[in-house]
DNA sequence: CTGAAAGCGCTAACAC
DNA sequence: GTGTTAGCGCTTTCAG
């Protein structure tokens, strides 16, 4: 009864070529084409050739959508990401060159002031994501779970106790723990802590900050803070005048900056005046100018091993839970020294 | 006659609900749903009341491949991004919110090893991309042209002469010029450039920086470069040591932060020993402890700019090629100064 | 105001 | 080997 073999008008107009096209130009079915185009076994090897060479000639590409809506799969990787965190920029770059090689795409879901990290999931998962890779997402918990209930997720540098996530995240605690170490080891003991915020990371480092400053018997200074240089900078305000404070463990190299920024321009020279210590070893941290004291966490080791969790839940290689915790490396620069005033109390003086 | 009423079994299982369960659970048919969901006129307000609240309950969300199909639209703006560069993140930012705004959304292409520019603006269009935003595109015009012949794309922070393609760009000349009028007017006479590679801004930054000395009458001295720290620092490994060069205009920040990183561990201080330029205006070149003297670029305006063209363009609201050049302006900061060694040649003296 | 039916461009059985 | 035929989930005429 199909009759109606009238082929709806192929203008070669603006439109694109479609299979249909590619197959009438080489005299077979678009089935065929599309056996030929998905590389799958079965075409002669004549046939393949002049396909592709058809194919080729149209400057025909498959659409997506609709490949994708016929295959019920997408093979796609949904990665949130903060463009402005170069720390995300490291680790999307890092992300995409796994999940390329292993046969994924990713579309990467910014986050800006008018797309929030709820939103940006769920363009992810309105794209047909495979897959999340969250990275350091702020969410509360509960919110979280909800969202990514039905995709297999993974959350980048944060700690998250959701029976269906996986995490990867740098020893934070073991981190901090080794700067107020290592201040205390130069004999501060008047040591603040610029605070990141409201997110999770901020609470765990906060904690370990708190945990490691009573461990040595000292007394424990918040400061009001955040990720960013200005927020960093921010924090110079509320540094307490009668507590002699000496040296100060920021939130993460952003704020660091900032504060040194801050701190030198109304006269007190990093380290003399005052140590501080960052976190993340950026670029900036790196740079002679700066060289800050902070702490590495391996962004390329913490992507590796976030692709290859996802791949694996998406391959049905693992179904529980998997929390894997890297180590994290304590790089000692310029930016931390001793006290200028020797401590009376020192005990080997 | 339809008496296949049978809902193909809606197994509340991991399926996610599609417009058929919800006009099933609604009692309507889809077609009514799809009309309620895309809010055109035409239902009653109770329906809409009941079918919104169904597909509320439901936990319903549109399949937007599916969608896209359908509709030949897809209000999807891609975008070319280099995550590492921050310059590329912070005009992202920008870009989504106001594509937003405009009722279109953003879809961003990471440019990265494994992944160059032709592949990933495949990759755009592949997702079916209305329009096209370059974020200073390095590939070959001709390469580029071809690609895109098809897409409106707007090209941001490189010129480009291609007929179909908007271009949204930073006065690249006159930023170079300034930086050069500038070191002159503080009195240096030999300043080279570290050049930005094989990139089109990097030939017309190379171009403008030959013109300024020539009109100057000084001798132009190019230094293979980049547009990283690193290729910035390698710079100073081809340094002519004999001829005096006081002052150097880098290609960008980030190289000139390289460079002056080789130069003050080799003991050449900047700005006394060395006057280093940089172009951007990064975050970098903000901090007191750099204190770049760089090249602003107004990104946001860029950005702002960029979006509206093509955003015009696919309203059909202009049809003949934009052109916007951007006014720099010249951020005078401490890592320029006047040449330590008074020059006996001094017309003035 | 609502329902039926014809696609969007492609894939995947299943025939021939 | 190759062609045919259903859909994928949604939008959109076009009738009623």
């Amino acid at each position: 009864m199909p009759d109606h073999t009238a082929p709806a008008s192929p203008r070669p107009g603006r439109r694109r070529p479609t299979i249909l096209d590619v197959a009438a130009a080489a005299g077979v079915s678009k089935g065929l084409v599309s056996k030929v185009l998905s590389g799958s076994a079965g075409p002669s090897a004549a046939t393949t050739q002049r396909v592709l060479a058809v194919a080729e000639r149209m400057g025909y590409r498959k659409d997506r959508t609709a490949t994708l809506l016929a295959q019920r799969r997408t093979r796609l990787i949904g990665v949130t990401i903060l463009p402005s965190n170069v720390y995300h920029g490291e680790l999307a770059e890092e992300i995409q060159a796994i999940v390329d090689a292993a046969g994924y795409e990713t579309v990467l879901g910014a986050i800006t002031a008018t797309h929030d990290e709820r939103r940006s999931i769920e363009t992810l998962i309105d794209f047909r994501c495979e897959a999340l890779l969250l990275l350091g997402p702020t969410m509360p918990e509960a919110e979280l779970a909800s969202l990514v209930e039905n995709v297999p997720t993974v959350c980048v540098g944060r700690p998250l106790n959701l029976p269906e996530v996986d995490v990867v995240r740098a020893d934070d605690e073991q981190g901090i723990t080794d700067v107020v170490d290592h201040l205390v080891s130069l004999g501060h003991r008047h040591i603040a802590h610029v605070d990141g915020g409201a997110g999770h990371i901020a609470a765990v480092r906060r904690g370990a900050y708190r945990a490691a400053m009573r461990r040595h018997g000292l007394e424990a200074v918040v400061l009001p803070g955040g990720l960013t240089e200005r927020q960093g900078a921010a924090a110079f305000e509320h540094l307490p005048s009668g507590t002699g404070i000496t040296a100060v463990v920021a939130f993460n190299d952003r704020a660091a900056v900032g504060l040194i920024e801050a701190l030198e321009s109304s006269g007190i020279r990093v380290p003399d005046g005052m140590s501080v210590a960052g976190f993340d070893d950026s670029l900036m941290a790196r740079h002679p100018r700066m060289a800050l004291t902070t702490v590495s966490q391996s962004p390329i080791e913490q992507a590796r091993l976030a692709v290859q969790a996802v791949i694996d839940r998406l391959n049905g290689e693992h179904q529980e839970r998997r929390e894997i915790v890297l180590p994290t490396r304590l790089v000692v620069r310029g930016s931390t020294a001793a006290p200028r005033t020797p401590l009376a109390l020192r005990r080997n003086s």
